[in-house]
DNA sequence: ATGTAC
């Protein structure tokens, strides 16, 4: 941390940074989250941190967490800026789970502008890609990020639904992912030099940021186009898309989030689990809250503990065939323990958390049919996945 | 979360 080298003296008398989190007593949420929520308010320049209800412990900072100050922490932002949920209507004849699932594309191997040039997905790049950065481009990544062939179930508010173009029974792709190695590299170069210490030039910070919001919003689309082609869909626009990895300058100040989506009237995917429903929501956070909502269900366990523990409760076979009846496409056993809906706290518990505190207001559910992680083992689509690189290579 | 770091 800064500790030798306090700014404090070059800005105004600053008063404590206050700490709001937006969770009802019952919500589940670690006191190692809280602590951290702690940790950051007591950094130079913070001014206010406010807590989601999917707030949990991360690496050195909390996750679902919005904080404002006059200083900019790249480490608040964390590694995959530019990370976000969008929303893509899709229109198929036929939905069933078990072909659409053999027809996913794989979202491991990246698009390659030379072998890969003829690939109409490319039709969604605008000009040049963001810091030219091609590698790893039309890919997941792993985590807890997904794709989502989904339906759209209960409708809560059918004039909003109807002005994004949605009704129930209509069907929609959610891509959760972010900017790859790009994000990475940014964090891990400011990090070498300056630690968990402020961003001397922030400017320069925010150029490479923006560079990787671009990045990641462009990502989704392109892998958003390679489902639709797999399936036999025509590509569309997002009707929703959201960044909850970021920071803004907002009133004067850096206003970071991590795992929190915008909630200045803005519609928001917040995600449930890989066996359960999401929520589309029209946001309407003010400053109290940091102008942000929540990303998602919030883990209620460590990857660890999720790992040891699903291993006891659950089969593989229940986690790939949810409790909805919808498909989980993940050939990485221990990944797919560690998405499990049970280490992650109830979507609805969430969402009434954001509504009691007038920060969100429902417009429908989303309910899964096909969820892809990472290609299953064998997959017909490419069974030769695990020797690709090499293979594709020169011969 | 990550073409990571032990």
């Amino acid at each position: 941390m800064s500790q030798h080298h306090s700014r404090r003296e070059s800005l105004p008398p600053s008063t404590p940074a206050t700490v709001t989190v937006f969770a009802s007593p019952t919500s589940w949420i670690e006191s190692n989250a809280l602590a951290q929520c702690q940790q950051v308010a007591a950094l130079d320049g913070m001014i206010h941190v406010a807590g989601m209800p999917d707030l949990h412990p991360g690496k050195g900072a909390p996750i679902g967490a919005a904080m404002a100050s006059t200083v900019l922490y790249p480490f608040l932002v964390g590694s995959d800026i530019g990370c976000g949920i969008a929303v893509f209507p899709m229109k198929l004849k036929r939905a069933a789970p078990e072909k659409l699932a053999a027809r996913f594309p794989d979202l491991d191997r990246p698009l390659d502008p030379e072998r890969d040039a003829d690939d109409p997905a490319w039709a969604v790049v605008e000009g040049d890609v963001p810091a030219g950065h091609v590698e790893g481009l039309g890919t997941v990544g792993r985590g807890n990020h997904f794709v989502e062939l989904a339906r759209i179930e209960t409708v809560f508010e059918p004039g909003h639904a109807s002005r994004l173009g949605l009704a129930a029974g209509d069907l929609v792709l959610i891509v959760h992912s972010g900017s790859r190695g790009l994000g990475e590299r940014i964090l891990r170069a400011h990090t070498e030099v300056h630690g968990a210490g402020g961003a001397p030039d922030a400017a320069a910070y925010l150029a490479m940021h923006d560079d990787a919001v671009r990045w990641g919003s462009l990502n989704r689309r392109l892998m958003a186009a390679r489902v639709a082609h797999a399936l036999g869909a025509e590509p569309t626009e997002p009707i929703v898309d959201q960044c909850h990895n970021l920071v803004e300058v907002r009133d004067g100040v850096y206003l970071h989030r991590k795992g929190a989506a915008p909630g200045d009237g803005r519609d928001v995917l917040i995600a449930g689990t890989r066996g359960t429903c999401s929520y589309l929501v029209a946001a309407h956070a003010g400053p109290d809250a940091n102008h942000s909502v929540a990303h998602g269900a919030g883990r209620k366990m460590s990857r660890a503990d999720a790992l040891r523990r699903g291993r006891a409760k659950h089969t593989v076979e229940e986690l790939r065939r949810t409790p909805v009846g919808s498909l989980v496409v993940c050939g990485d056993r221990q990944l797919l323990f560690e998405e499990a809906p049970t280490a992650y706290k109830r979507i609805e518990q969430v969402i009434s958390d954001l509504v009691d505190h007038d920060l969100a207001t429902p417009v429908a559910t989303t309910v899964p049919l096909v969820t892809y992680k990472t290609p299953d083992i064998g997959s017909t689509s490419r069974p030769d996945r695990r020797n690709h690189r090499r293979k594709r290579g020169r011969p």
